[in-house]
RNA sequence: AGAGAGGUGUCCGAGUGGUUGAAGGAGCACGCCUGGAAAGCGUGUAUACCCCUAAAGGGUAUCGAGGGUUCGAAUCCCUUCCUCUCUGCCA
């Protein structure tokens, strides 16, 4: 979330970038976040003033006590019921303060990188690069989901047999090639230098608000009710949630993350044209990317990660292109992204087989992971993450 | 799932109602010592929010989490989570 010192700060900015997103009522609801902070923090003042009084107070009774002065020290008792009362009653305003004001910073996106274009929609998103030949089948062009019947390698309707619609079962072949391009984009990302990790693929509701899912995404995920459990939409939850309350040494930066998760979406509502095949799934494999980097070098860091993903593209010879995602398009967390889309000959349009993310502190905040800077303060780390293949478009 | 034991600062570990943010030790940092190092000696070594601010300084909270008793709780009571041991169950 929003770091408020910067709405208090540098209000103007996020004003701007809010509504470079097409927030509603931005203005409005940054002068609300900027009202309950003055509430909040004016109540604390008053609330650490009293329980100072009280402090002292109860450290006198115990000295009046040992001394015999049993009058005196009832005298005090008398007025500590008082102080009480109020503390008590300025603590519920701090609470109530303090838990209106989380919540609406809840509500709020990340501020997007002053390159981000402003646009509404997909539309609007910038073409930054393009790589390869558009190949043209013509008349005789075979759409993957006949493909994969001819071969028999995926089977939707086995899947649905099973589970339900979006659960596809990967058969010989299928499922050998499946096996096979994980493994490829973890090596990869092991020769790039990132470290591989198996994690779970259930996340408690702690990561879900860390990394922000929640409760942005909240019935986009398969909840485990009777355990109180996500299960991941990506395996960006679990990985940077491990560094969830972390304060890391300067020398531990950057940090590069890589796993391989089975991924899993309801997708409720999304339903429509162009979902067919693989091109919309409930569970479908990703090997995702994760790096955390001091602030000032977040942008390389994203150019990198950027780098990385092409030249996986490259070395399978996929015609791809590369869009800087415009403000309506953006994610939720995100404040600046590259998606990475593949052409389809067949379905003769692009597919998005990548997206990488820059989410300066946006992440950091909620899950409490900071650094040690250059001069020794801890400051907030900024995270980011992308995903190095996953097995669906959008 | 049941029984027992336990959760204290970077780590180990003391602490069963009173001035304890918390003994002691280790580690780490800096200084002294040394030709250099070790040893030794000295000093320092949490986080969050807030006040004040040029700097300094200050307040409150935090001993797994939440609640309660009390003038006062790391210490007492309740709830809950987690770890370990034993037993049970088991695709």
């Amino acid at each position: 979330m929003l770091v408020v010192a910067t709405i208090r700060e540098d209000f103007q900015a996020v004003l701007a970038g809010l509504e470079k997103r097409h927030f509603p009522d931005a203005a409005a609801t940054l002068e609300r976040v900027l009202a309950l902070d003055k509430e909040r923090r004016e109540t604390q003042v008053q609330r650490d003033a009293l329980q100072s009084e009280a402090k002292a107070s109860s450290k006198q009774i115990g000295q009046l006590m040992q001394s015999g002065q049993r009058e005196e020290a009832e005298k005090l008792k008398a007025r500590m019921g008082e102080i009480k009362q109020q503390v008590k009653e300025l603590e519920e305003a701090f609470a109530s303060a303090d838990q209106a004001l989380t919540a609406l910073l809840y509500t709020l996106p990340n501020v997007p990188h002053t390159s981000v274009p402003a646009g509404r929609s997909a539309e609007d998103n910038e073409e930054v690069y393009r790589h390869g030949d558009l190949p043209v089948l013509g008349e005789e062009k075979v759409a993957h989901w006949d493909l994969i019947k001819t071969y028999d390698i995926i089977d939707f309707e086995l899947g649905t047999k099973i589970t339900g619609a979006g659960f596809p079962v990967y058969k010989g072949k299928g499922a050998r090639l499946q096996r096979a391009l994980i493994n490829f984009f973890l090596d990869q990302a092991a020769e790039a230098g990132y470290g591989e990790l198996q994690v779970p693929i259930l996340v408690n509701e702690a990561s879900g608000y860390g990394t922000g899912q929640l409760p942005d995404k909240e019935g986009q995920m398969y909840e485990a009710t009777a355990d109180q459990l996500y299960l991941i939409p990506t395996a960006e939850v679990p990985i940077t949630n491990i560094f969830r309350d972390v304060i890391l040494e300067k020398g531990q930066l950057p940090i590069r993350q890589a796993g391989y998760t089975p991924c899993f979406r309801r997708e409720a509502g999304s339903w429509g044209a162009h979902v067919r095949g693989l091109n919309r799934l409930h569970q479908f494999d990703k090997v995702e990317i994760v790096q955390i980097c001091a602030p000032e070098d977040s942008y390389a860091a994203l150019e990198q990660m950027s780098a990385h993903v092409q030249g996986l593209l490259q070395q399978l010879e996929l015609p791809y292109r590369v869009l800087r995602l415009c403000g309506g398009d953006m994610g939720f967390t995100s404040a600046l992204t590259y998606d990475m889309e593949v052409y389809s000959a067949a379905q003769e349009r692009w597919l998005e087989v990548s997206s990488v993310s820059n989410f300066e502190t946006y992440q950091a905040n909620r899950l409490k992971l900071r650094y040690r800077d250059a001069e020794n303060k801890i400051a907030l780390a900024h995270t980011l993450n992308g995903s190095a293949w996953r097995y669906h478009g959008s």
